[in-house]
DNA sequence: ACCCAGGCGGGCG
DNA sequence: CGCCCGCATGGG
């Protein structure tokens, strides 16, 4: 493919950590909706009134990230914070990397970052996210983009729609949303966008807050204890929250409580004393680690078996 | 057929 | 408070 085909550079990043690909792959915001092409490793999605284009030439442990568009300083600044950029990758490592699980799942996926997405996005993501899987949200996400979002970008071969803001989205009829997947979830849909758009200002709240912040999305309908971590962690950069879904539950079970059934309060308690204020990155790490490396071993364990059916 | 998926709100004790 | 249940939908 044609460089030439993506428009211009706009501008350059060098990193020491930093992989498009576990990244793009460990089901975030931005990935539910994002245009990515592995074999490039290029990645078009659209962010507010922007369209971004990235290219990612990986040199493990040091990649480039080559960004396609508009040649202006709020651009570039916009996709350095969408990517966390500053993180100090090598002092978050060494400071969630107490036990061979975590530094094993940093070695597989290594550069994963997490991402700091727009709080109204991340907030209707992970209130789709509830009682669903992570192929079905990005089916069910790509779909209200389709259908309520706006052309930010389109060069006839590709179009992208920008993801559609509370208010766009707050008068949306129950049959309207249920027509596109959202199933039992269209209710909340239409409920927090109201309350986004009418009663509370998600673009003013205390990032830094964690309990504050958790309580003010919690006043969201749609929205408990577990999506607020990811809103919190994900739309607002706050990383002592660590979102304990079904597969963390069941990870920290196994790998930190003997295998015991425990509450999220007493996962919580310990992921905040142990890892300290880098638990969401902990979180990240052991939640793509457990997806993803069973995913591996599974077609592995299906391609041996086969292999030895057939000789 | 049955079980599961980045859970939540409501109702009950 | 804590616990239990129903909830839509598609894939393994």
């Amino acid at each position: 493919m044609a460089i030439a085909q993506y428009g211009n550079v706009s501008c350059e990043f060098r990193l020491e950590a930093f992989s498009m690909k576990h990244t793009f792959e460990s089901a975030q915001p931005l990935t539910f909706y994002a245009d990515y092409d592995p074999k490039a490793n290029l990645l078009s999605y659209g962010a507010g009134k922007l369209f971004m284009r990235l290219e990612s030439k990986e040199r493990n442990p040091k990649a480039v990230l080559k960004v396609y568009g508009k040649r202006s300083k709020a651009y570039s600044l916009e996709v350095y914070k969408r990517f966390r950029l500053d993180d100090n990758m090598d002092k978050i490592y060494k400071a969630i990397a107490k036990d061979s699980h975590v530094s094993e799942a940093i070695a597989r996926y290594y550069g994963m970052r997490l991402t700091l997405n727009d709080p109204w996005e991340t907030t209707l993501c992970f209130i789709i996210s509830q009682f669903n899987n992570v192929k079905r949200i990005r089916l069910i996400v790509s779909n209200i983009v389709e259908r309520f979002g706006n052309v930010v970008y389109s060069d006839g071969k590709i179009t992208v729609k920008s993801f559609p803001t509370s208010e766009e989205l707050k008068n949306a009829t129950d049959s309207e949303l249920r027509a596109l997947g959202t199933g039992f979830r269209s209710k909340y849909i239409t409920s927090a966008a109201a309350f986004c758009t009418d009663n509370i200002n998600l673009y003013k709240l205390n990032a830094n807050n964690y309990e504050k912040l958790k309580s003010r999305l919690m006043e969201i309908d749609g929205v408990g204890e577990k999506v607020a971590d990811c809103i919190a962690l994900m739309g607002y950069g706050n990383l002592s929250a660590f979102p304990t879904d079904v597969w963390i539950k069941r990870t920290m079970e196994k790998l930190y409580f003997d295998g015991k059934k425990v509450k999220p309060r007493d996962i919580h308690e310990f992921a905040k004393d142990y890892w300290g204020p880098y638990a969401g990155y902990a979180q990240q790490y052991l939640f793509h680690n457990a997806r993803t490396y069973r995913e591996d071993k599974q077609k592995a364990e299906k391609g041996k078996s086969s292999a030895e059916q057939q000789a």
